[in-house]
DNA sequence: CTTGAAAAGAACTGCCT
DNA sequence: AGGCAGTTCTTTTCAAG
């Protein structure tokens, strides 16, 4: 873990919403000369703070109108299991996300497709089909809002 | 809905993984000159396919050590319900993901915390105070494995 | 830490095939 | 649509105070 003053808190936050912003511009918004900015964003890098930069995609302007979140409850689960799951989910385009998780499900996946009726196509053909698979329940996204989270 | 190319989806794939990729070095890979591949991806952007560019942080190193989902089943729904809801969710630091869905929950919540002890306090101070909250279920996440989604 | 400047690289523009 | 050559801009990097 690494100790982060509020200036380089301010900086990750600002990178985090908009990793476009430049070293001059966010110096500015925080009082800082550029290269002092641009020192503190290499150490933040160098400490591994950062672990990528993506970029995000409109998911419905490239056709995709549906997202669904997935919560599956394995029937068997030794060591074999996990991984004959994991592999398998692995092959399927649509799932975006997958998340080992505790609790009342063991995984849980974010499926994207073209509409509802896609998505019941890899519901059936891909997903109830996963070695292992126990109950799996579904919700589907109406709106997400991302917000700035604990360093905000 | 947007019509793309090979190519295009080619380009749209690798920004979503590394938005840092420059139209030339991209170019090259994809056997594109740099001002050939620089207009695909300005014309994209201009289409709005890509929505923002953010910095993945390493919320361990950061001291946030926990991540749990929680689906949050409302005890009365009505309009007012809903807002009520989202305004004092919204509230809350530690909740870095909103989704409205439709199933077996109203909410789905993507929280963070130092520890788990932390997060019983959120838990207990936040989460089961916001306003019509009925049903909660709580999933602690292990691991999390990104995949390229339908577009790879 | 700052200012100032140089070097590198990326973004953008016309023109041509 | 793609390529080539060139210009302009930003970012990076290095001085020196």
């Amino acid at each position: 873990m690494i100790a982060l003053d509020e200036t380089d808190r301010a900086i990750v936050r600002a990178l985090a919403e908009d990793s476009t912003a430049s070293a001059g511009a966010l110096g500015r918004r925080l009082g800082l000369s550029q290269p002092a900015c641009w020192r503190r964003i290499q150490r933040l890098r160098e400490a591994g703070v950062f672990r990528g930069a993506r970029l995000d995609l409109d998911l419905e302007k490239l056709g995709f109108g549906v997202t669904v979140f997935l919560g599956i409850k394995l029937a068997t689960k030794g060591r074999v299991s996990l991984e004959d799951f994991e592999r398998a989910v692995s092959a399927i385009p649509e799932v975006q996300i997958v998340e080992h998780v505790l609790g009342p499900f063991d995984y849980r996946l974010r499926v994207v497709a073209r509409d509802l009726s896609d998505f019941e196509r890899v519901l059936r053909r891909r997903i109830m089909t996963l070695p292992g698979v126990g109950n799996v329940e579904a919700n589907v996204m109406l709106s997400e809002e991302r917000r700035p989270g604990p360093l905000g």
